[in-house]
DNA sequence: TGCTTATTGCGACTCAGTCTCGATTGCTGC
DNA sequence: GCAGCAATCGAGACTGAGTCGCAATAAGCA
């Protein structure tokens, strides 16, 4: 979760306007807890009036996954989604049931790609990892429910 | 890389009729020795007339993906494409520059994944690692030709 | 305040992937 | 070898995500 201002400001730092609608989309993505796609950000812009359109909300979402604010994330579903994410964390860890991510820190990833790199004779430039599972709510109202 | 006679036997074991744009679509896969994406089959389909249009390449994919005879890649573009995977092998290394890629073992990930359930409580279920950088023959080109 | 230019909205467009439905063709049993 | 049935196919319409071009607008600088 990223505040509102820590957007618009890493908009202005970047040299970027600070158009209403950007404001307005800033607001709507530092209240997402989870992930969320393009179209659920269109669905709420036209419901609460935020002023911006389809095209508008995608070449937003392209300037913060720019400036590092947001991250695309493919689902195992096949679908495109993004989240926000803070600088330190580089992977994340998607809640199959309620949507809600969080970041991972490293924890000997890179390691991890190095011996991938000497098994193969690849030189690994760049890696993505993304962890699928059960977050501690879920896991709560899935065992008081009887869920697996 | 996998052979037609895999392909399609894995067919037959699973139930699968062996209609002839199967049989194509397999031989066409199994030449494959680095990522492919659905329109890139559809249009050797069309070129070398296999008898396999547009829906029947998804529909085999699909087939083939549920029997983990190819595997659905994320690119970083953005681009789905697929990849024939051993069994044995569950990551993908992807070569930035000519596209072909590499399967590659475990190498402690599951350590790694497990010590990111205990960092944010979730319960992991699946992971999803690719890995992306310049295979053994690009970097001896590259260094030839000067590239970095 | 006025000017310049980045940004926006609109709507048409593209492209991947899906769906429907009538036609075809593998398999199975005889 | 042949008939019947169900899986599969082709054709083409459809859908939905994402992009593009352009005229209108407005942010920020002088």
């Amino acid at each position: 979760m990223v505040d509102t201002n820590t957007i618009v400001s890493a908009l202005e730092d970047a040299g970027y306007r600070l158009t209403s609608p950007r404001r307005a989309l800033a607001g709507a993505i530092a209240t997402r807890r989870g992930h969320f796609t393009a179209d659920e950000l269109l669905g709420e812009s036209r419901r609460r009036h935020l002023g911006a359109t389809r095209a508008t909300v995608f070449r937003t979402l392209d300037v913060l996954a720019e400036l590092g604010i947001v991250e695309r994330l493919d689902l195992p579903s096949g679908e495109h989604a993004f989240v926000t994410c803070e600088p330190a964390h580089h992977h994340h860890v998607v809640c199959s049931s309620c949507g809600r991510s969080t970041g991972a820190s490293e924890h000997g990833l890179d390691r991890v790609a190095e011996a991938i790199g000497r098994e193969t004779g690849y030189r690994i430039d760049s890696h993505r990892l993304e962890l699928f599972g059960l977050c501690p709510e879920c896991q709560g109202r899935a065992s008081t429910v009887g869920l697996p």
